[in-house]
DNA sequence: CGAGCAATTGAAATGGGTCAAGACGTGTGG
DNA sequence: CCACACGTCTTGACCCATTTCAATTGCTCG
């Protein structure tokens, strides 16, 4: 049923990748997911810099990975257009999905900044990143120091995500964590696209990443996924999410943080 | 059978954080936690940036939270002694606890600086914290980039390891759960305490905050660490943490990234 | 000594996992 | 154009790890 044309992601094959080289075409200053991106607050002074330092825009098809786990990649991306994951391997062979990352998310961040990821990441569609070399970059973040604040602040936020799904996965049900899951995914893809705001939402995933995300068995999200839909709250059939009625699916999703009154 | 005079978090009467003023006594060139900290790489001259902006010090009683969910704290704290967890309050009531912080821990970083924080933090047992102004720290920022980029790796530390704990418990048994958290702890204790590499460890938790940190209940810890003594891997009584088997308890912990060969 | 919290233990209930068989869709090769 | 293969999604039946409910034992402290 549903067929992406531009960004593909059914059919793994795709371009080999011929790095965009950087230029007046496609330079920082024209970067239209620019507010979204580390880069945000960066004035034009220092997104020279910066310029200075990315090698240009890199293609990854879908399915491919963008580095692996226990090796170090070459370059921090910031993703234009696509999704990605960030997963780990076990040892017994299962997969934990972190994180799915949109548009604006900057990869490939590690606490030892030069030492070797503990996760990897994989294109769901095809994706378009900008790449910064690795090294050299705590140069960049000497001479524009915005650029190192935001930094902070996107890692913050990836934390801050990171508990989130520790709540959903730690305390709630089956039914919670998969209707936290799809809100957070619809809501993040809203801010990206500035298009179809009511229309049925394409999620590159598949019913088992779901559950490898949330840790359940493809099977009972399936089942679960089919609770949901008859009680009329979120269809996703094939890859069309449709939000049938969101205050319940925001209850459904409840794990939200209790607040404090002051 | 455990009693700590010092840090003595069973009781939770304390004094009541009289600030202990920065000066001569109390510099940052002579802060003997600073290699484990946000400070870490700074020089000379940084230092003294960070120094100026400092407040000084600030005690917590065991038990007491040195900032709630849904509010703004006034500080960022790093943690020069004792033990802090993060932890989620949910609107039904239920706890999830996201990190146990030891020394050298740097706490209080929000992906909005200047908005509400989404966790709280409460002291496990008596707490020494460096206090910094969340006011101003940008600047702060701005003049030391190092710091900026070392809060950065900092809080991609904390994700990593939000990604460590939802891959156990997405997909691990309670007893690789436990395992893994209690060789963890241990670990990551013997990094601070230079003292006593032998002995028990004394944990400052109860069984209730090991299922809130795993998503388990506290019955099910209880029976789960009895079927670990009695295998003769860990014994935790009390407060004191005896690994009997290090190599089982690895082991069992198990769930360790897959290695990807190079 | 009694209050209160943490830890135990038992019995019963259940959410989610496992195993296995089909159904559906889509791309491939004859 | 059809047949087949492969991946994804469904569905059923059974099983088991963990939860829930409830009662008891310690331990610490006032």
């Amino acid at each position: 049923m549903y067929h992406s044309g531009a960004s593909g992601y059914t059919s793994p094959m795709e371009s080999p990748a011929a790095p965009t080289p950087k230029g007046p075409g496609n330079s920082c200053v024209n970067c239209g997911v620019r507010s979204a991106t580390v880069c945000a607050a960066l004035g034009d002074p220092q997104l020279e810099e910066v310029e200075a330092h990315k090698v240009g825009d890199h293609y990854f098809p879908a399915g491919s990975d963008l580095f692996l786990q226990g090796t170090q990649s070459e370059y921090l991306y910031t993703i234009k257009e696509g999704w990605v994951m960030l997963y780990t391997l076990l040892q017994d062979g299962r997969r934990q999905i972190n994180e799915f990352c949109l548009t604006g998310a900057f990869i490939g961040c590690q606490s030892d900044m030069m030492g070797p990821s503990s996760y990897s990441a994989q294109a769901l569609t095809g994706v378009t990143v900008c790449a910064l070399p690795r090294e050299g970059i705590d140069a960049v973040f000497q001479r524009v120091p915005e650029m190192a604040v935001r930094f902070a602040c996107i890692a913050t936020k990836s934390m801050e995500s990171a508990f989130a799904t520790l709540a959903t996965v730690g305390r709630g049900t089956a039914r919670e964590r998969i209707a936290h899951l799809l809100a957070d995914l619809e809501a993040r893809s809203q801010v990206v696209q500035t298009e179809s705001s009511a229309g049925p939402l394409a999620l590159p995933i598949t019913q088992e990443h779901i559950g490898d995300a949330l840790g359940l068995t493809s099977v009972h999200v399936s089942r679960t996924l089919k609770q949901l839909r008859e009680d009329d709250i979120v269809s996703l059939r094939g890859h069309a999410l449709h939000i049938l009625d969101r205050p319940a699916l925001m209850d459904v999703a409840g794990i939200t943080p209790h607040q404090t009154q002051t």
